[in-house]
DNA sequence: TTAAAACAGGACAAAAATATCTTTTTTATA
DNA sequence: TATAAAAAAGATATTTTTGTCCTGTTTTAA
């Protein structure tokens, strides 16, 4: 449903949101190493979401990305949008062009159902409420997952 | 989340299950435009659910497409599987190899609840079943969209 | 002030998905 | 039997997505 391109955009935007802050930025090749990325790919990427002002970074020894507290406040709903544009939530399953509540394909309910949830979740909450939830459930974004890790070993 | 060419497959046989049979069969051309998909593509696609017994064809002047009732008894998930793959139903949202019911990423009971309902859909309903219910709703595929037409509205 | 670290930007490359074209085979029927 | 209609098959083309490479610019700190 979502572009490797927008997959990559999110779990790069939480994994900032849990692991840096100002003080702490951190790189793309340590980011594209950790959610297994590719490097280059990614370099875009943050490019474009900061453009964006989706992520913050700065140049130089020690620069980095991170994300800032404005930052936070963007959902996910605005990298998807940035990403994969405007319509990923809006379009029939089966690719008809009429479907509708009033004219519905014979899985519209189904999904549209779904599609309103995951809309709603994604442009309700902002980056900072994910982060907090994720982080209140005890997990850690790494490597391709969010494994569960204790607390204490984040360094 | 399913490719076009899937799309394009899924509404073919349901709109050859709509119309067709073995006295009437449906040409690539007919379809295609009545579907509003590029008909060579098309014309490629129902080769390959030919192969795979999904649609039956015949050559020759009144030749064309219809489903058999063999074909019938197959799934809407027999197309998907065939032309988008095992795995569709089986990924992790945002991309994550190791994302499940024990590690689940923020979004994964959201959207794991939606995929069970629709792959339970898509895998217990035969096409025939699948018509039917169409029919019953007094709905005929034509043009991008189910649209209600009246039953006697048909040739 | 200079070297190195890190992002920015632009051009390029590869792969996958989508779409087209041409020729061959089959078949009904005139 | 000849003809035309229609799908099958294979080759080719286009577009989109994904991924890479190289050079430039900014920044830090020795």
């Amino acid at each position: 449903m979502l572009s490797n391109a927008c997959q990559y955009a999110i779990r790069s935007i939480l994994y900032l949101g849990m692991r840096s802050d100002e003080e702490h930025k951190i790189g793309v090749k340590v980011i594209s190493k950790e959610l297994e990325v590719p490097q280059p790919f990614l370099a875009k990427l943050l490019q474009q979401l900061n453009k964006s002002n989706l992520v913050t970074s700065t140049k130089g020894p020690y620069g980095g990305f991170y994300l800032s507290e404005t930052n936070k406040q963007h959902t996910v709903w605005d990298i998807v949008s940035l990403i994969d544009g405007n319509e990923k939530f809006n379009q029939c399953f089966l690719g008809l062009s009429k479907c509708g509540d009033d004219n519905p394909c014979p899985v519209h309910f189904t999904v549209s159902a779904f599609k309103q949830k995951l809309f709603q979740d994604f442009k309700e909450k902002t980056i900072a409420e994910f982060v907090e939830e994720i982080k209140l459930k005890g997990r850690y974004i790494s490597l391709k997952s969010f494994e569960i890790l204790k607390p204490d070993s984040d360094s």
